[in-house]
DNA sequence: GTCTATATCGAGATAGAC
DNA sequence: GTCTATCTCGATATAGAC
């Protein structure tokens, strides 16, 4: 893997175990395995660094969220698929944990990313419903905007509940509370 | 105001704005305009001021949800009390917020008030809940543990969504799209 | 491209005078 | 109780040799 390749995997890493404020440059070094010089010389100094870093799990996180919501099925199925897909839940979520960090959010730059990865997975998943209302999968009116916004506040709200109680249950809870809410309007 | 007092008190400001990891003594002395050698002398250091910062601010919260929960009504109009109510959502949650720090996450002393304080909420949602499930407020079952973790959820989930967006607005959405899954299954 | 040396600044305290 | 001086360490680079 090529040093710059190196770097970015690790910052990533470290974003999502640390923040943006608490990753420093020297632990990214010791992480990747690549010398000081040699890590300024690819990347202008933390922020770019930091920023490719992001962009690159923004990527990722779309694809996976596309690889449950893209799939065959109902429309409620494919957002089960979502809410229930096996996710590390005590490390938080890579995205969302950064929209709690001061110098993330003060940095249009920076910010931009997980402005563009939750208005992306707020529309995807409003089309996703959509199509099942349009099918005539739901029982009752449902806004989709407003109801895709609440399924991706349940996700990013139940990594909050689980860290603070250092347990994956809130997390479990919380969406399966959702989906009860969810089937009760969805033709059987 | 005593000076332990404007200490606590500029250390949940500051916790708030900016959380735990990036706030330093130095900031705290400034906001509180409290010397060094007096602060050193009334805490033992940034994790005790922390502490005390964190349970005032958890106090403040559990009273602020009281106040919507406790009052009358039924229970599905004191749970949009509770979702409908002013927040400064760009702020975050103060209480939420930590729980991205992975300091506060790593020290059991300061993390306990964030299980405690969540653990506290989601039960007394779930009461009011149950109350209106005895009360046949519901016109379908509904598991009130499971639906008070989605409600809470929402809320800090909300804050994420909009800290991203540099708006309001995906929280305002959140917390609508959840109110309309809940007034389905709600008697008029 | 990568290495080592050096620089500046703030974090987070401790010590001891007043 | 509060103040000022001092200390150590890491964050975040820059400079210049190899």
């Amino acid at each position: 893997m090529s040093t710059a390749e190196r770097l970015i995997e690790a910052t990533q890493e470290l974003l999502w175990e640390r923040g943006y404020v608490s990753t420093s440059p020297r632990a990214i070094q010791q992480r990747s395995g690549v010398g000081q010089g040699s890590m300024y010389h690819h990347f202008e100094g933390k922020p770019a660094l930091a920023l490719a870093a992001v962009r690159r799990s923004a990527e990722q996180l779309r694809a996976a969220a596309e690889a449950d919501l893209g799939g065959e099925g109902s429309a409620a199925g494919r957002v089960r698929a979502y809410l229930r897909r096996e996710r590390s839940v005590l490390r938080g979520c890579r995205i969302g944990g950064l929209a709690q960090d001061p110098d993330v959010v003060a940095d249009p730059e920076l910010r931009r990313p997980l402005e563009e990865t939750f208005g992306w997975l707020r529309g995807r998943i409003a089309a996703v419903l959509e199509e099942g209302r349009r099918r005539g999968e739901f029982t009752a009116p449902l806004d989709p905007a407003a109801t895709a916004a609440a399924i991706v506040a349940v996700v990013q709200g139940g990594y909050v509940l689980a860290r603070s109680a250092a347990s994956p249950e809130p997390f479990r809870q919380a969406v399966e509370g959702l989906i009860a809410l969810l089937d009760a309007h969805t033709a059987p």
